[in-house]
DNA sequence: AGCGACGTATAC
DNA sequence: TATACGTCGCTA
């Protein structure tokens, strides 16, 4: 009796034994269906069998094969890997990849229909719209039919029984239609073909890494999507990862005009049946082009030739639920397992990524300037120490004096703030009380679109109290700071008859809605865009020439290390938004620190010289790339009992001269959804199995009970 | 004793 | 992930 061993998709790194039926075929990466305590799941073959001594009489049969194609090698290697890596549990990596639900079976007959027989008894009018649209006696899918002649289905159904329309089987359409390398082949500039050449070559020589280096608007994009053409010439299939999808309407529109049909998408509010079909075409190789977030990493690939990372210095890349991953870094991985090459691009590389291309590990390809010869904005500092605006208001005079002249000339303006909601902080001017959340370590931000105040950690809100809960007193509350709804209130006053917009994800009613207004934006119905994060990805925006940064310091005041590069990454993405088309750009900087080397290096242009501090400080400290990084967080919900079991895990620390723990000490948001936090860093140095070592460290731990968690993040984004 | 609520170990 | 099975407190 021939026995495997199957993963299944549970919380569990051993694999599970099961004796395979005389009538069943298994190979390793078969997908299977196993019977598993009272339930059954979808597992995986992961090789021969291998049951503990004892087992042998209690091992339970596989019960199917499903009929899909087996997972590579190289698919299972990489769960292997990056359950290695993160220490996730194997069976919850490999629930990445089969994440297809349960609609996996043949897709959908779909109905189509076309005239065939007399005129019905009895014509209305819902009929003759029908049968007006269908006289051309072309097939049509059912509801496409009911919907163009603007007739619900039960009139075609109606027309069906009658003999009228005859009903045919139509193929089910396909999740994408193929993209042809050869649609729309792009005139390039010097550089972009260089770089094109480049990486077209490197297709078809196994694993590479390359990073694209080049400023907003410079044709990173066509210069990538030349090495997916080639790829696709190569019959091969092509991942696109992005950070955040559900907004990428103008990317899909930029992928159809040059393959002349827009890319399969991967990401998590596709249905549950698209879910299943996408994978399954995925993995029969049908889908050539996937474009999706960082989970279409762990998707079957049939012969996956080339992985794109675009904007691969963005923080959306960073899984920290469940496997704490990082979708770039990992897909170096998996380039590297599958021997194929890998693309980064970015504006602003992350530090990591900076050094690897300047160590020669990483390739860089450079792309100077922005295509057609425009140059990226000029950036000045108003500092908010010698010319800020009047107590209580956030736009400095000679910030409202661009905007005025800009607004005279008909062009848009862009004011980036990144704080949802009216003022981060509400106290009480007679006692000093602070609204805080009841549940988190966080202040309560006033939301005056919604009449609510609200808690941006755990979702927690009320409406704002009349008096004051510690002294009582009445209408006693001052909004202190600025969020872009105070804002917007401050730019309807000084602009009056404007039309402003306010784009902040808590208004976001839906993506389709988001996506509409982006469009209105780019067409030109607004003057003025107020906007968080929200605005500074990836839309084009062709009327805006000026750029208004509110607060530049806000991201630099927690102490993390990685402050700084995110500011500028951020800063530097939403400067990029002005001027792209009409001219040259202005992008102000209002800062309280105009001397600090972000703000120079975005004044000045100088990104190397931004860099070289960056890296020198790491390199000074210790810190990632130079050193190795990992962050153990406890979490629980009693403070004492959480922050007593940090220090019996810091207590078994192993002895190993290389590595250094700190801590515990609280998290830097110590309270969240009622759960106190406690955080431990382990720091190693760059060429050290931290991985290993962390696992031989939480198999001596004590193990968590009772609401006690444990999260292990090996390459923390927060070096604090 | 008998029952439900709750928390934890286990699944091949 | 789902369920069995233990422990515990409560009622009668």
């Amino acid at each position: 009796m021939r026995i495997v061993d199957v993963v299944v998709p549970l919380a569990l790194d051993q694999a599970y034994s099961y004796r395979v039926p005389k009538d069943m075929a298994l190979a390793a990466g078969d997908v299977v269906s196993v019977p598993l305590g009272q339930a059954h799941y979808t597992g995986v073959v992961w090789g021969e069998g291998n049951p503990r001594p004892g087992l042998h009489n209690r091992l339970k049969d596989v019960a199917e094969k499903l009929d899909v194609p087996p997972l590579k090698d190289e698919l299972r290697d990489f769960v292997d890997w990056v359950s290695g890596y993160t220490l996730g549990a194997r069976g919850t990596v490999l629930r990445m990849t089969l994440r297809m639900g349960e609609h996996l079976g043949p897709a959908r007959e779909r109905v189509g229909v076309r005239l065939a027989g007399s005129p019905p008894q009895r014509m209305t009018v819902a009929r003759r719209r029908a049968l007006a649209l269908l006289a051309d006696g072309m097939l049509r899918a059912k509801a496409d039919a009911a919907q163009e002649a603007g007739v619900s289905v039960g009139v075609i159904d109606g027309l069906i029984d009658e003999g009228t329309l005859e009903t045919v089987v139509l193929p089910p359409d396909p999740v994408a239609a193929p993209p042809d390398p050869a649609f729309a082949v792009p005139d390039l500039t010097d550089a972009q073909r260089a770089a094109a050449d480049a990486l077209r070559a490197g297709v078809h020589a196994g694993f590479s890494a390359t990073l694209i280096d080049g400023v907003t608007g410079s044709g990173k994009t066509e210069v990538y999507f030349e090495a997916a053409a080639e790829a696709l010439r190569a019959g091969r299939q092509c991942l696109i990862l992005m950070p955040e999808i559900a907004l990428t309407t103008q990317f899909l529109d930029r992928f159809a005009a040059r393959f002349g049909v827009p890319p399969a998408e991967w990401h998590s509010q596709l249905t549950p049946r698209k879910r299943a079909r996408t994978w399954r075409a995925v993995a029969d190789g049908e889908v050539k082009v996937i474009t999706g977030a960082r989970s279409a990493l762990f998707l079957p690939y049939a012969d996956l030739g080339l992985i794109v990372v675009d904007e691969e210095h963005d923080q959306a890349y960073k899984q920290e639920d469940g496997v704490h991953y990082h979708a770039r870094d990992m897909a170096v991985v998996r380039a590297s397992l599958c021997r194929i090459p890998v693309i980064l691009s970015s504006a602003t590389p992350a530090v990591e990524s900076e050094v690897n291309a300047r160590r020669g590990r990483y390739r860089r390809l450079h792309l100077p300037e922005r295509f057609g010869g425009q140059a990226m904005p000029q950036v000045e500092a108003i500092d908010l120490t010698r010319e800020g605006p009047p107590r209580g208001r956030f736009i400095a005079p000679r910030l409202a004096e661009a905007m005025t002249v800009a607004l005279e000339r008909g062009e848009q303006v862009l004011l980036f703030l990144n704080r949802r909601g009216y003022a981060p902080l509400t106290l009480c001017r007679a006692c000093g009380f602070r609204l805080a959340c009841p549940n988190c370590d966080a202040w309560l931000v006033d939301h005056r679109f919604r009449r609510r105040l609200v808690c941006h950690h755990c979702g927690f809100a009320m409406p704002p109290p009349e008096t004051c809960p510690k002294c009582e007193a009445k209408d006693s509350f001052a909004a202190v700071g600025p969020g872009v709804e105070r804002l917007h209130e401050e730019v309807a006053a000084l602009f009056p008859g404007k039309r402003i917009i306010v784009l902040s994800s808590d208004l976001v009613e839906s993506t389709e809605r988001l996506r509409a207004e982006l469009d209105q934006v780019a067409a030109g119905e607004f003057d003025i865009v107020i906007g968080t994060q929200l605005v500074a990805k990836g839309h084009h925006f062709p009327k805006l020439n000026l750029a208004g940064i509110v607060d530049a310091d806000l991201g630099l005041a927690n102490g993390d290390p990685r402050a700084a590069e995110r500011t500028f990454q951020l800063l530097h993405q939403v400067a990029g938004r002005a001027g792209r088309e009409a001219g040259r750009g202005v992008a102000y900087l209002q800062t309280h620190q105009p001397e600090h080397p972000v703000m120079r290096a975005l004044v000045l242009g100088d990104r190397a010289a931004f860099y070289d501090t960056q890296i020198e400080e790491r390199e000074r400290t210790g810190y990632p790339p130079f050193g190795r990084l990992a962050a153990l967080i406890v979490s629980g919900g009693d403070r004492h009992e959480t922050e007593s079991f940090a220090r019996k895990i810091a207590a078994c620390t192993p002895l190993d001269e290389a590595v250094r723990v700190l801590g515990p000490a609280e998290a830097p948001l110590a309270i969240v959804r009622g759960r106190y936090r406690f955080r431990l860093l382990v720091k190693s140095p760059r060429n050290y199995d931290l991985s290993g070592y962390l696992r031989g460290w939480l198999a001596e731990a004590p193990k968590t009970r009772g609401t006690l968690k444990l999260e292990v993040d090996v390459d923390p984004q927060s070096f604090l």
